[in-house]
DNA sequence: AGTGTTTAGTAACGCGCGTTATCAGTCTAG
DNA sequence: CTAGACTGATAACGCGCGTTACTAAACACT
C-alpha cells in the first residue's frame, strides 16, 4: 500500500524512459514516432504502479479544467423544490461523461456577489458555464460575453446575445390556452409560474394572450396572476382569483403552482374539471397521478439540458455554435383536467 | 479590456514588492509582519487589476482542490426522477458555500468501471465525496477507507466502517403504523418503497413488524408488497391488494410509490381515508398538496445533506468524526389521509 | 566521404501559486 | 563597539504535468 501517489516521475523511472516519453505514450500524442516495445514498457510501468495522473497538475498544464459549472441563480430554498433540477442534471452527466468532463453546481442567490459565478471561470475552476432561468435584471450575465467565457442558457433572456436553449413558451402556452378556447371556454384565468421580472413568465403570459386574441377573447388583466415558482404561492393566487373574479377555467403555467391552485379550488368546495378545467405546464412526474390527472405542457428538460451542454462543450473546444438561440419541441398531454364548458 | 487575465506576479510588480508579499498579504497568513502600508499597496493593486487568484495553481501548490463529490451510483434515468436530488444538493450547497468549496457530481452507474469514484480522489480532483444511497454490493467503497479517503455516506450499507448519515427507518415506520393502529385499524396493508434487496425497504418492513406485534396484531405476509419506486409499481401493488385482501389502511413506504396507490384506489372508487386510511414515507413536496393532503413520515433530506457535508469538511480538515453512525429523526406530519377505524 | 533524413528520445521551460530559507538593514542590550 | 534580536521583504524551490526545441544515432543517397 504506497503511501504516496504515483507521478509520471515514477513511471518514468519505472519504465527506464524520460518523464516526456511518459507523457507522450499516455496521451497518444500524434505524430511523434515511439516504438511499440517503449510504449508498452510504459503503459505497464502505469498499471503496476496504479499511476492515475493528477488532474490539477493536468489542469494548470494545459489551461483547461475539463469541467463545466452548473449555475443556478436562486436561493436555496427554491433550489430544495426545483422539479427540474434531477432532470437537467442527468441531461448534463450523461452528455459529460462521454466527453470525460466534469460538472460543478454553483448557486448565485441574488443578494450575493453578482460576480460569483464569473469568477469562478476566472479562477479556471470551469472551461464553461450553464446558467439556469437567469433573471433578465442580471448585470454578470452580460460581462460574460464580453469576457469571452464559453457560456449557455438554459431558458435565455431577452436582448442577451449569448446562446440560448429554451422551449418555445410563449407557442405552447398558446397551445395550451386554445384547448381551453376549443372547449368552450371564454372566462380563463392565469396564473402565471414566476413573477414579471422572469422571461419565462412574461412568454408565457404572451401565450395566454396570443390564444384569446385568436379566439376573439378580450384579454382581462384582473384574470391573471404572478406566482412565485411554489405550491403556496399558487394557493393564495388562486384563493385571491375565486374570490374577486368569475371564470370557468384557467391556465397555470407550472405544475409546481398548480398543485396549490388546486388546493385552493378544493378548500373552496369546487371541483375539476366540474367547475373549473385547468391546463397546466411543465409536466412533472406527479401531474400523471394527481387528482385529476392534469392535462399539461410537457417541457423536455433532459434533451434541453443535453443540448445546452453539447453546445458549451463545442464551444469551449473552439465551435462556433450554428445559431443563436435552439428551440426545443413542447408536448400538450391530454390527460382529465379539463372539461367542455357547461353553463 | 485585458486579454489576459493578472497573474499574482503582475499585482506584485504593481505593487512593487515581490509576488511572495502579495501572496502573504493576501492569504492574510497570520505571523508574518508587513506593515499596514505595503498590504494596503497590495490590496489596491489587485483591486485594480481585478486580480482573481488560479484556483488550480492554487490547488496544485496547496494539494487541497477545494472540492467535495457527490457521488450517485445509480443510472441517470433514476437520477431523472429522484425526489431528494434538489434537497441533498441544496444541503450540500448551503455547507459548502459558507466554507468556500466547490460541488462536483459523479455519477457510476454499475456497470462502469467500479472504482471510477475513485479515480477521481486520487486524481486530486476533489478532497473527498459524499456517496449516496450506495448499494451494499459496492466492491469499491471498501477500498475507499483503505486508501485514507474522506467519505460520507447518506443512508449507509450495512458492516462498513464508513462514517454514515442516516434517518432511522425502522423506528420511523414504525411510529408511522402506530399512528395507525392507535386509531384501531387492524387490517394494514403494507407496500414497501423498494424490492427485497434494498436495506431501506427491510428496515421499514421491519417497523412495520414492530408496530403491530406492539398492537398485538399478528403479522400477515398476504398484505405486504413490494413496489419498485416509481408510481406505476406501486399502482400495480395496489391494485393487486385490492383484488385479494381486505383491510382498513394501509402504510406506504414511499410518497411516491403512494402516488400510484392512490390511483388504484380511486379508480377502484374508494376514498381516501373514508375507505382506506393511508400513512405513507419521505414528504416530498407534493405530499402536502396530494388530494387530500397525505400523512406521511418527513425525512430530513436537506439536513442529512448537511450534516453529511458537515463532516465530510471535519475529516478533510483533519478532525476525526466523533461517531460512526449518524441517526437523523424523522418526523411524523399528520394531514388528512387517515380517520379513525370505523366498521 | 559527405550530406540529408528519419528514428528515438530527452532537457528544459512554463503553467500560477504557496512556502521556506535567507538576507540586508535597523534597533536593542551589554 | 559589537553580538544578538527584530523588521521587512525576497530569491528560490516545489507542486505534477504538457510541450517545444533540440540531440544523438542510424540510415539513405549522391
Amino acid at each position: 500500500m504506497p503511501k504516496k501517489r504515483a507521478t509520471s516521475q515514477d513511471v518514468a523511472n519505472a519504465a527506464g524512459v524520460s518523464r516526456t516519453t511518459v507523457s507522450l505514450v499516455l496521451n497518444n500524442v500524434q505524430g511523434v514516432n515511439i516504438p511499440e516495445s517503449t510504449r508498452e514498457r510504459v503503459r505497464d510501468a502505469a498499471r503496476d504502479l496504479g499511476y492515475v495522473p493528477n488532474a490539477t497538475a493536468q489542469a494548470l498544464a494545459t489551461q483547461r479544467a475539463r469541467a463545466i459549472g452548473l449555475i443556478m441563480t436562486r436561493s436555496p430554498e427554491h433550489i430544495a423544490s426545483d422539479v427540474f433540477l434531477p432532470q437537467l442534471i442527468s441531461g448534463l452527466l450523461t452528455v459529460i461523461k462521454k466527453r470525460d468532463f466534469r460538472l460543478l453546481i454553483e448557486i448565485v442567490d441574488g443578494n450575493a456577489d453578482d460576480r460569483a459565478y464569473i469568477k469562478l471561470a476566472q479562477a479556471k475552476h470551469i472551461d464553461g458555464m450553464i446558467i439556469l432561468t437567469p433573471r433578465s435584471t442580471d448585470e454578470g450575465i452580460k460581462k460574460l460575453d464580453e469576457m469571452n467565457i464559453p457560456a449557455v442558457l438554459i431558458g435565455g433572456i431577452p436582448e442577451c446575445r449569448l446562446t440560448s436553449v429554451l422551449a418555445d413558451d410563449r407557442a405552447a402556452s398558446q397551445q395550451a390556452v386554445e384547448h381551453l378556447t376549443a372547449q368552450g371556454h371564454t372566462e380563463i384565468a392565469c396564473i402565471l409560474n414566476a413573477r414579471e421580472i422572469y422571461p419565462d413568465a412574461q412568454n408565457r403570459l404572451a401565450g395566454y394572450q396570443d390564444a384569446l386574441k385568436k379566439a376573439d377573447i378580450p384579454y382581462r388583466d384582473s384574470l391573471v396572476r404572478f406566482a412565485d415558482f411554489d405550491p403556496q404561492s399558487g394557493q393564495v393566487a388562486m384563493e385571491d382569483l375565486l374570490k374577486k373574479e368569475h371564470f370557468s377555467a384557467a391556465f397555470i403555467a407550472s405544475d409546481n403552482v398548480a398543485m396549490g391552485a388546486k388546493r385552493a379550488i378544493r378548500e373552496a368546495n369546487l371541483h375539476i374539471p366540474e367547475d373549473i378545467s385547468i391546463v397546466s405546464f411543465d409536466d412533472i412526474p406527479w401531474a400523471a397521478y394527481a387528482d385529476p390527472p392534469l392535462t399539461t405542457v410537457r417541457i423536455p428538460a433532459q434533451e434541453m439540458a443535453s443540448k445546452a451542454c453539447v453546445l458549451l462543450l463545442d464551444m469551449i473546444h473552439g465551435k462556433k455554435p450554428s445559431r443563436q438561440t435552439f428551440y426545443l419541441k413542447t408536448e400538450l398531454v391530454i390527460r382529465q383536467s379539463t372539461q367542455p364548458y357547461r353553463p
